[in-house]
DNA sequence: GGAAGTTAATCAATCGTTTGATTAATTTTG
DNA sequence: CAAAATTAATCAAACGATTGATTAACTTCC
């Protein structure tokens, strides 16, 4: 048998980001984290100051592993399509492989308040979004892409995608499925990045 | 001078709504809505019953008025792609002139709880799927468009007008913007529905 | 005068946080 | 090495503040 031995800390982080997924920051409360994660009340405020100070470290290590994988697909010597099909591929995996995650951050984001917050995410999205913004460009400086709305381009990748995290039932219609479920979850990663790949490939590079 | 002499009803589903945008539906306490609207706090229990029957109430209006635009367009005799260019625009028009509800509309869905909403709003939307799925699998048939992923293009057109509500800045690049400001409002509304009727009308109709 | 509208005051419950005490583990000291 | 001192981790209990809701008295208006 594994040892009970965890410590509290990680159960704690492990326990909120459950919680806040499921029932949002204001609708989850430190008595709900403690029962939850097993630790008493106090150990929330004794490692992490307060309840916003779990959310933000939650946040925190989210958003740390979360940058430098496009920079390796960035630097690679391969065409502009190539890269963005590999960043749309590595984006479609990692949302759908933290959705409950992304549904909150999503959330949060939406939020005016928690401005620290905000900007938190909003600077991390950010430097994704140049990476990526950098490569459409140059495709289209390169001439192997059209001219489009970039911004928008991109927008459209990410909206594609997080509409899938947060409306699955929308895309499969049949109605017994479900996203944690591997099996299903494959099924989705696959179909989407296949759309998302065609689209791209045919809106940017369909000579007109 | 306007008078003074509204209904205290109204005022109330008006600060709500403005509140639950701003400050979520946890995070906005009775006594700021009665504050908000100028009305005494039972009033909200008076006419309401409860805090969450404001906000069931505030759904409900939003959701009335929501169905059967597009009913009109699809009985035109036009072409499936102008069809489908007809709703592109009305959706736009329609998400960017009702921004908070739409961001509070979405964190709702986001959330596990509340489930009677969630159906709710499921409803309402999957209605109007059904027939922007039609209009693009009838484009199909008829040799118009090419074989599609029909779920995912729908995903990707509601994923695009979301994503441009949800983070605005995004697509500006210029910090400075604001989309209640309605001279911004109408250039990115503009540039939602050229980029989108050109995507649409690239991917959907371009022989390969 | 009576129904509808409105108010201030109050309710029990729950909120996030803090407290003081206790145990477990580690370091220092003789 | 072992006793003493110190630190870290944990706990039950309680804190004051705020929550959504309700009461009962008071206006307003037909």
């Amino acid at each position: 048998m594994k040892t009970e031995k965890v410590d509290k800390r990680q159960a704690i982080l492990d326990a909120a980001e459950k919680l806040f997924c499921e029932t949002g920051y204001e609708g989850t409360s430190t008595r709900q984290i403690a029962k939850e994660s097993g630790a008493n009340m106090a150990m929330i405020n004794y490692y992490f100051g307060s309840k916003e100070g779990v959310f933000v470290e939650i946040m925190n290590e989210r958003i740390a592993g979360f940058t430098s994988q496009l920079k390796i697909i960035n630097e690679d010597k391969i065409s502009a399509l190539e890269k963005l099909h590999r960043v749309i591929e590595g984006y479609v995996n990692r949302i759908l492989d933290n959705t409950a995650f992304h549904k909150m951050m999503h959330r949060e984001l939406s939020l005016t308040q928690r401005p620290e917050m905000y900007d938190k995410i909003k600077d991390a999205m950010s430097h994704n979004m140049q990476i990526i913004d950098r490569i459409i460009t140059d495709g289209i400086e390169d001439g192997s892409f059209n001219k489009v709305d970039v911004r928008m381009v991109i927008g459209t990748i990410m909206g594609t995608i997080t509409n899938i995290v947060i409306s699955p039932h929308k895309v499969m219609s049949c109605s017994n499925f479900d996203l944690n479920n591997p099996k299903d979850k494959k099924i989705i990663k696959d179909r989407a990045v296949a759309h998302l790949q065609d689209l791209t490939k045919v809106y940017l590079t369909t000579k007109r």
